[in-house]
DNA sequence: ATGAAAGCGCTAACAT
DNA sequence: ATGTTAGCGCTTTCAT
C-alpha cells in the first residue's frame, strides 16, 4: 500500500505504474496483466481489450529491471566499442554500429557499448558476463589471435563473431565474415578490365590473416590472366605514412600502372606520393581502397574502393544471436558474403 | 536449497553464485555480504577478510538485474546513435560516442545506444524511459528545434545536452557545448596572421543556428580587422557538392585567397574546385575546415580544421549526469568550451 | 558490527 | 481462461 501513482507531489516525480496498478484498475489479476503483454492469446476478447485500456490510460510499460531479473535476460548485447584510429581512414565501426543498433532494435535488444581496458582486453567482458548485465556479445576486434574469443567460448558465453576465427578452425561459435578476397579480386579484375597488367599490392603485415586474405584475391586475379606478381607487393603497416613509402619504392622499382590496397588509409598514402610526384589518379596511374571511407567518398575525383555489406553483416549476426538465446541454442554455419566495389574517380 | 553452483552438468552451465551463496562460504549473512561489496567500512577487518575471500574463490559478481530492481537505478545512459552520412566528412559522433563510453565508465555507468525511430524522434526515449530502462539520457541532436529536449524536459527525465539550448534560453537542463564562434574566430585568425586578407566563408542555411554561431566567429575576426566581408559569404546545405559549387562561385565573383568553411564537407568541395582548376589548397588557396574528421587528417597535404574537444565534453557531460542523478539533482550551469586548431598542409 | 525481515516488479509453475 | 503462490537476487529498514 501507500503506492499512489499519479499522486505524488509534483516536486518528485510519480513512481510510474506498475501490473499490480494495472490489475487494479482492469480487475483482474497481475498474472492476466502479464499475460495480456506477454501472451495475449491466453486471455478471453474482452478480458484482454479491458487490460489493454487499462494499460493505455495508466501509459504502462513493463519495468525492464523487475523483467530481467524473473526471466535471467537483459535483452542487451554488449558491444566493445573501440575508437577510432586518429590519421587513419579506418571506420568500419561506425558504420557497422549503426547497423546493428538498428537490427537488434527489430529483434527486441539494445546495444551496450563498453570500453576496451587497454591492459587487459578480456576485462569489459568479464564484468558484464558475470554480473549477467548482457545477454550476449558481438565480437568485432578478430583480426589479432582473437583472445576475446577463446576467453568467451571457454566459459560458453554467448557471442557472435564479426569475423572468421582465423587460427582456430576447430572453433564451434558462430560468426559472420565479408570476403576479403573475393574484394581484391574484384578490384583487381576490375582494373584488368580497364587494361591494366602491371598491378601493385599494398597490404598488412605477414602476421594479419585478414590481410594475407585481401592479398589472396589479388593475387588470384593476377595468376588467372598468368600475370607475374614479382616485387609487385609490398607489406606494411597500416598508415598513411606507410603507403606513401610503399607506393613511391613500388612506383621506381616495379612501374605499375595500378595499386590495390588493403585499406583506404593506404590508399590515402598512394594518393599523397601520386600528389607528390604530380601525377593524378585514375588518369596517370589507377588506386583501390578496401572500406569505402568517408575518406574514399570525399576525396577530390573519389577513390574507388571495395564495400562491405555491413547491414547485411549486422542482419547475420543478430539471426546468429538469436539462434544462440533460443534454448537449446541453434548454432548455425560461418556466415561469409560478399563485398562490392564502389567506382570513383581514382579508377 | 537445490542451489548447487559449480555442480550444475557441463552441459547447462552453472549459475553464477549469488549473495546467498558467498555469506554461507563466509559463515555470515547475506547482509553482511553486501554491505562488504557497497560499504566495506561497516564490517570489522577480520570479516571483511573472510567476506571477501568467499567472493574471490568464488568468483561472486553482484547481479545487475536484481541490484536495479532493488536500487530502482540501470547504471545506463542512453544515447541514440544516428548514423554517419554516407558521402559527407562528418564523424564526430564516431569520436564523441568512444570519449562518452570510456567516461562513463569511468563513472560506473555504460552506454546503452538505441536507433532513432526516422517518423517519431521522441519513440526511442519513450520505452526507454518508462521502462526504466535506462537512468538518463545524453542527447546529441540539438541542432534541428530539439524537439527531444523538450520532451524530455517536460517529463522531468534527466538528460544532459550535447548542445546549447539555442532558441530556448530558459531551458533549466545542464548542456555542454563548443564554441562554434570560437573556432572559426581561430580559423580566421590563423588566415589573417598568414597575410590573407579576402577570406570567404562558405557555412550552412540561416536556419542552422550552429551555422550562424560558427558564421559570427568569421565575421567577428574579419569585423576586428575593419576588412569588408560583402560578398565573400555563401550558405549552402552540408554536401561536398555544395561545398565545391559555393566555392567556385565565389572564386570567380569575389576572387577570395582562402576560405573558412563551417565543416570538413564543405571543405573538401573546396578542394574538389581547387583540384579542377589545377590550384594547389596551401599554396595558392588556404581552406579551413571544422571538426577535424578523419578526411581532413589523411587527404593529400592535409586540411587544417577546426578540432572539438570531445574527451572534454564528454567529462562534463558525465559530471553533469553525476550530478543529476544525485539526490536531490543538481544543475549546475553550462558549459561551453573552447575548440582549437589543428594546422594541416591547406593552410 | 552483524542479522532478520520485507519487498522492489515481474513471471514460471501450478491450481482452479 | 483466470487466479494463487512463490521467488528471481538484491538492498533498505530495523533489530540486536
Amino acid at each position: 500500500m501507500s503506492r499512489t501513482p499519479g499522486r505524488a507531489s509534483a516536486l518528485q516525480p510519480a513512481l510510474p505504474p506498475t501490473l499490480a496498478d494495472v490489475a487494479e484498475r482492469a480487475g483482474v489479476s497481475r498474472q492476466t496483466v502479464s499475460n495480456a503483454v506477454n501472451n495475449p492469446d491466453l486471455l478471453r476478447a474482452d478480458t484482454l481489450t479491458r487490460v489493454q485500456e487499462a494499460i493505455a490510460e495508466l501509459g504502462y510499460t513493463p519495468n525492464r529491471a523487475a523483467r530481467n531479473l524473473r526471466t535471467r535476460s537483459s535483452q542487451l548485447i554488449g558491444l566493445r566499442f573501440t575508437p577510432v584510429q586518429e590519421g587513419t581512414a579506418n571506420a568500419t565501426m561506425d558504420r557497422f554500429v549503426h547497423s546493428l543498433v538498428e537490427t537488434t532494435r527489430e529483434a527486441g535488444y539494445h546495444v551496450l557499448l563498453f570500453a576496451g581496458d587497454a591492459v587487459d582486453p578480456v576485462a569489459g567482458y568479464q564484468d558484464l558476463l558475470s554480473s549477467t548485465a548482457v545477454d550476449a556479445f558481438v565480437v568485432t576486434d578478430t583480426y589479432l589471435g582473437n583472445p576475446q574469443a577463446t576467453w568467451l567460448e571457454e566459459r560458453r558465453a554467448p557471442f557472435v563473431a564479426f569475423g572468421r576465427p582465423w587460427e582456430h578452425p576447430e572453433a564451434r561459435h558462430p560468426w559472420v565474415d565479408v570476403d576479403g578476397a573475393a574484394g581484391t579480386e574484384l578490384a583487381t579484375n576490375h582494373l584488368l578490365g580497364r587494361g591494366h597488367r602491371r598491378i601493385a599490392w599494398i597490404g598488412w603485415r605477414k602476421d594479419s590473416w585478414i590481410g594475407e586474405d585481401r592479398r589472396s584475391g589479388w593475387l588470384r586475379a593476377m595468376h588467372a590472366r598468368h600475370l607475374s606478381t614479382t616485387g609487385l607487393a609490398s607489406r606494411v603497416e597500416d598508415t598513411v605514412a606507410s603507403g606513401r613509402e610503399a607506393s613511391s619504392v613500388l612506383l621506381d622499382e616495379a612501374q605499375p600502372t595500378a595499386f590495390v590496397c588493403a585499406s583506404d588509409t593506404l590508399a590515402m598514402g598512394v594518393l599523397q606520393t601520386l600528389d607528390e610526384r604530380g601525377l593524378r589518379a585514375g588518369r596517370d596511374v589507377a588506386v583501390v581502397g578496401f572500406d569505402d571511407s568517408q575518406v574514399a567518398q570525399v576525396v577530390p575525383r573519389g577513390l574507388t574502393s571495395v564495400r562491405q555489406p555491413l547491414e547485411e553483416v549486422a542482419v547475420h549476426i543478430v539471426k546468429a544471436l538469436e539462434g544462440l538465446l533460443t534454448t537449446p541454442a541453434v548454432v548455425g554455419p560461418g556466415v561469409l558474403l560478399a563485398p562490392t566495389l564502389a567506382l570513383r574517380g581514382s579508377t
